[in-house]
Formats: C-alpha cells, sequence, structure tokens
RNA sequence: GACCCCGUAGCUCAGUUGGAUAGAGCAACGGCCUUCUAAGCCGUAGGUCGCGCGUUCGAAUCGCGCCGGGGUCGCCA
C-alpha cells in the first residue's frame, strides 16, 4: 500500500519543486478517522519551499490521480497531513496472499543477504547460566531471526574464555571439592566458587576417575579438574540454551586469538601506529587520542592482557571474517568496555559503525510481589535452568522479550505461571488453538480441505469492520518484522501479534465462521488460516510453540 | 565526581525516531456462553507524561538545569 501510494507520489513531489532528497514517509495514523495512511511531506516541504503547508498539500493532492477501486478518499487535514483511505476490497482481496506465501509470509529481502553476525550469551564456562544471561539469549536470539527474516545472512556466535584467572579459579575449586571427598578437611580456595554445582562436578569426577586425579602432581591434577568442569558446564549450559531454543553457529575461543598470534599482532599495529607505550611495566593504549578520557592499560606489568585487548583483536576478526554488520548483545554491566573496543577497532582502519551493540537492562525476578534477592554466596541465586523448570520455556522467552532492550525487566514469576488469560503468552497461543479448533471443526464438517483449496477463495466478501480490521493487520506483518528487525527492539513484535490476536477475538466473537452460505465460509476460513500463518510465522521469530489445542 | 539506562493510569509497561483528542495488559466496576475453544468479547472509571526553562507551526519524544531509582567507572571480565 506504501509502495502504491510512494510511487504516486514521488513525480508529483518533484513537480510541486521538492528535492530529491526529500523523505516521503507514511504512518498508520492513531485515529481511524485520520485514514489508513497519512504522510506528513506537505508539512516538511512547507519548510523548504516557505510556503504554507496546506498549500502545499493541495497543490499536491490536485495533481494526483488514484485507482479509485484502491483508494477510496484522499483528504486534507490538521496542519497539512495528507491522509488516504484505502478500500476494503483493496486490503482484503490480498487476504490470499498471505496463504500462498505460507510459512515465508513475512520475510523480506531488506537485507540484501548482508553478511552479519550477532554475538549473545558469550558467559564464560565457570558456572550455569543466570536469569540475566537467559534474557540476553532470548534478545540476540529473536534479533538474529529477524534479521534472517528480513534477508541477512546471519551467523550465531558465542565467544568465550577457557584460559586466565577464572578458570584457574574453576579448577582449584573443582580440585577442592574432589579432594574434600575423600579427606573433608582438605581446604576450600578463600575466593573459590561456592555453588553446590561444583560439588556435583566434583562427585561426577570421582566417579568416572576414582583416586587417581589425586595422585597426580598438583598442576596437572587442575588441568585436569579445569578441561573436566569446563567440558561439563558448557554441556549444562548448551542444554539450557537448548531448551530456550538458542543454538549458536560458531563458539568462538578467545584462546584461539594467542595461538595464532593475532593478539600480539594487534599489539604491534597499535606500537607502530604510536598508539601503545610503556609505562610502569605495562603496555597503555593511547585511547586519550581516539576522543577518550584516558588511556588503558592492554598488557598488564604482570604480561597477562587485559580483557581490552582481545575484545579489539576479536572484533579485527569479525570484521576481517567479512561480517558487514556486527551485532553485540552484552548485559549493562559491560557498557564501560564499549568505547575502548570501538576505539581500537577504528584506529586499525575499521567502520565502528557496522558494529551495533545492543546493551540489555538487568532482570529482577518478583515472587509474591517481593523481590526475589539474587545472590551466589547466600544460595538465593535462580539460575536460567530453574527458571525454566517453574514456568517453561515459552512463558521465559515471551517475558524477556516483552520489553524494550533498555527498560529494566520484572519477571513477576506467578503470572508466567499462570495458565489464563492474565498471562499474555497463553492470550497469543490461545488465539492461535481457537484457529487450529476451527480449522479441524471446519475440516469435520467438510468445507476446508487445506491452504490450497481456499486459494480460490472470493476474499472481498469479508467486509466486516472486524474482517476488513483484521486483514488490514495481517498485511502490515512483513513490513512490522523488518520495522522490529530495523530497530533491534524485539518487543515490537510481541506488541503487534497481542494486537493482531486481539483483532482476531474479535473477529472470532463477531462473526461465525463455518457458515451455511459456501463462499461466505471460505472467505473467513481463508482469513482464519491467514491469522494463523501470521501467528505461527511470528511466534516462530520470537522462538515460542504455536500450539494446535490447549 | 563523570558517564549510561529509566521516571507516562493503583501496578507492569507501550508510544511507529517531532505530529492530530497520550495507549495496552493486569487490578476495580458493569454486561455477554443451548451455536466453530468464555484461556474470549463489549462497556465504565482511572493522567500535572518526575519538576522547570528553552528550541518551533507542533514536544511524552529534541536541548539545558534540577529531583528520584538502577547501573558502570581496575594493571577484574
Amino acid at each position: 500500500m506504501k509502495r502504491y501510494l510512494a510511487e504516486h507520489l514521488s513525480s508529483i513531489l518533484k513537480e510541486v519543486g521538492a528535492g530529491d532528497d526529500t523523505a516521503l514517509t507514511f504512518e498508520k495514523p492513531k485515529l481511524e478517522a485520520h485514514g489508513n495512511l497519512t504522510t506528513n511531506v506537505a508539512m516538511t516541504l512547507a519548510k523548504s519551499l516557505r510556503r504554507n503547508p496546506r498549500q502545499v498539500a493541495q497543490d499536491i493532492v490536485s495533481r494526483l490521480t488514484l485507482d479509485p477501486t484502491a483508494v477510496s478518499r484522499v483528504e486534507i487535514a490538521g496542519p497539512g497531513f495528507i491522509n488516504f483511505w484505502f478500500t476494503d476490497a483493496f486490503t482484503t482481496r490480498r487476504v490470499t496472499e498471505i496463504l500462498a506465501a505460507g510459512p515465508e509470509f513475512g520475510r523480506t529481502a531488506a537485507g540484501h543477504g548482508r553478511k552479519t553476525q550477532v554475538e549473545y550469551v558469550s558467559a564464560n564456562p565457570t558456572g550455569p547460566l543466570s536469569v540475566g544471561h537467559g534474557r540476553q539469549a532470548a534478545i540476540g536470539d529473536t534479533i538474529a531471526n529477524l534479521l534472517s527474516w528480513t534477508g541477512h545472512d546471519v551467523t550465531r556466535e558465542y565467544y568465550y574464555n577457557n584460559a586466565g584467572r577464572q578458570m584457574r579459579k574453576l579448577a582449584e575449586s573443582t580440585y577442592a571439592r574432589y579432594r574434600q571427598l575423600y579427606n573433608s578437611g582438605f581446604p576450600f580456595p578463600e575466593d573459590g566458587y561456592q555453588g553446590d554445582y561444583i560439588k556435583e562436578i566434583a562427585e561426577q569426577l570421582k566417579a568416572e576417575r576414582g583416586e587417581e586425579v589425586a595422585r597426580l602432581p598438583l598442576e596437572q591434577a587442575l588441568d585436569v579438574c579445569k578441561s573436566f568442569a569446563e567440558q561439563r558446564l558448557f554441556q549444562a549450559i548448551k542444554n539450557v540454551l537448548a531448551r530456550m531454543g538458542v543454538v549458536h553457529d560458531v563458539f568462538f575461543n578467545e584462546d584461539s586469538l594467542y595461538h595464532n598470534g593475532e593478539i600480539e599482532n594487534v599489539v604491534a599495529e597499535f606500537r607502530r601506529m604510536g598508539l601503545a607505550y610503556d609505562q610502569d611495566g605495562a603496555v597503555w593504549l593511547k585511547t586519550s587520542s581516539m576522543g577518550l578520557e584516558q588511556d588503558r592499560v592492554i598488557i598488564k606489568s604482570t604480561g597477562e592482557p587485559t580483557y581490552r585487548l582481545p575484545d579489539i583483536a576479536y572484533h579485527r576478526e569479525k570484521f576481517r571474517r567479512g561480517f558487514d554488520l556486527v551485532v553485540d548483545v552484552f548485559g549493562a554491566d559491560h557498557i564501560a568496555t564499549i568505547p575502548d573496543v570501538l576505539a581500537g577497532i577504528k584506529a586499525l582502519g575499521y567502520d565502528p559503525d557496522k558494529v551495533k551493540v545492543v546493551i540489555h537492562q538487568f532482570v529482577t525476578l518478583m515472587q509474591g510481589g517481593e523481590q526475589v534477592k539474587m545472590s551466589k554466596r547466600l544460595a538465593t541465586f535462580v539460575t536460567l535452568d530453574e527458571l525454566i523448570d517453574e514456568v517453561g520455556a515459552d512463558a521465559v522467552r515471551f517475558f524477556f522479550l516483552m520489553r524494550s532492550i533498555s527498560s529494566h525487566l520484572e519477571f513477576d514469576m506467578e503470572l508466567a505461571k499462570e495458565q489464563s488469560e492474565k498471562n499474555p503468552v497463553y492470550y497469543l497461543q490461545y488465539a492461535h488453538a481457537r484457529i487450529a479448533s476451527i480449522l479441524r471443526f471446519a475440516e469435520g464438517e467438510g468445507v476446508f480441505a487445506g491452504a490450497q483449496a481456499l486459494a480460490g477463495a472470493d476474499t472481498t466478501l469479508l467486509t466486516g469492520a472486524a474482517e476488513v480490521a483484521l486483514a488490514k493487520l495481517l498485511l502490515e506483518f512483513p513490513d512490522e518484522v523488518e520495522a522490529t528487525a530495523a530497530s533491534l527492539e524485539p518487543h515490537r513484535l510481541t506488541a503487534y501479534l497481542h494486537e493482531a490476536a486481539t483483532a482476531f477475538h474479535k473477529f472470532y466473537h463477531d462473526h461465525r465462521v463455518v457458515v451455511p452460505e459456501k463462499d461466505v465460509a471460505q472467505a473467513r476460513l481463508a482469513l482464519c488460516l491467514a491469522t494463523k500463518t501470521v501467528l505461527a510465522n511470528g511466534f516462530k521469530i520470537l522462538g515460542i510453540t504455536a500450539p494446535e489445542r490447549m
């Protein structure tokens, strides 16, 4: 619809004296009384032309000739809006397009096959995933889905570090718990990982290797513990992600950047450009000359790099692998690292604008109207696994996606658990199940035999207000997917699908589907199937299931 | 102290990148099931968009200054 109007308007705009850079945009007015689509182009033009906006609008409209079977009315309103009304038939006759596209409806080519990477979760294998990781997993995976649906060539990536101090601590903790199984007096490291999961891993180690590991020299034993714990923890991480439908294409090991010399390489490059220098036994990056407040250490006086250096090397690696667009999904606690990394890759000659950093705020778990305090020490720590056990994977994913990324998310566990109309997940899924039920009924009555049989349905027979409104909304789905993908804000899609479900429930309430008039029944079945298609495709992007019955 | 996010109905949150009379869900109140799923629909009530200046045809949205909540500021990641 937008395309149709844009084609007709663009030539007229030039006649009226608009420059080539004039932005022609259409919006869906909030009020129905303002038409189906509106443009403020006359108002934006008025400024540059130094003319009265209503006169400009009048000028445009008088030159406009539109197909009367598509556009029923054009009006100039308010300060200079041009409002358009479409005929109902223009909308309803397109319903069969949705059926024809089926599971592909909503896919677009907006991304032009751009090679795109989405990095998310990226937790080191030192413990089970938290609720916060869960939000990140849902957001990252859904963004990846959105980009894929809009024609990007997407790689889903998980970056991790299995070396360094944290992993050393993991090894020591595991070793201590293992030794304690034979000697309860064996000392546990001061700053070790307290969680019970370490004890479980130690027991598994004992079950597989017996006392053998205790007899090894310490360093060797720690190595065994480390790789054993890492392997177990990674398995657990992958399992819980799989429960949420999250599967990564690539697990990128930070260590590989050391082995292939990339880390040294980046340092050498910085030195060559005069952007790195030695001071107090450490190597500093001249971030102050890159527009940042102060210089930062990239190699400690101990010889170990700080996190910045591998992060920069990793991002350069992303560019080298040919990604045109890189989306990094991080929690709010990582916000401080971003400017350094972006400045670093810019200094290395890459375009930091190709990196989109999505920072999500924290999750607060609410139970019985009270905040669940999260503390690793006090063992009140709720893992992602436990949350899924408690409320189910669909609710977890949907709740994590329901709010804008920059908002703190209050997760009401009672609500998520509730199997009722109060729960937004069920509201959406119920619409889908309800349609499935209608189709089953129609099949039993012998009036429905699959999508193919509806291809010839005369959907212009859908003339009721609720029917037209639903059809209109369904046809907006591809635009909605595109807009959501462009904004990297998945919650927009949850809101749209809620609207679609509401429009369907209203239609269902107003009209009986399986009616004696065969052609009307076919048209309504087509509308039902189109709704089911949009909901199912939307659920697929969000990563929740589309139940046939509830 | 500096920087980032948030502040909108009793509660949880939207608000299409500056548009027309600020919306949804829940909670409250009142209606609608012998008919394809009532896990649904319809209606009523509920607002100083934190506060104050400014920018312009026009501000919840942009700028500046306050107030409040959360987060980050290491040779930790």
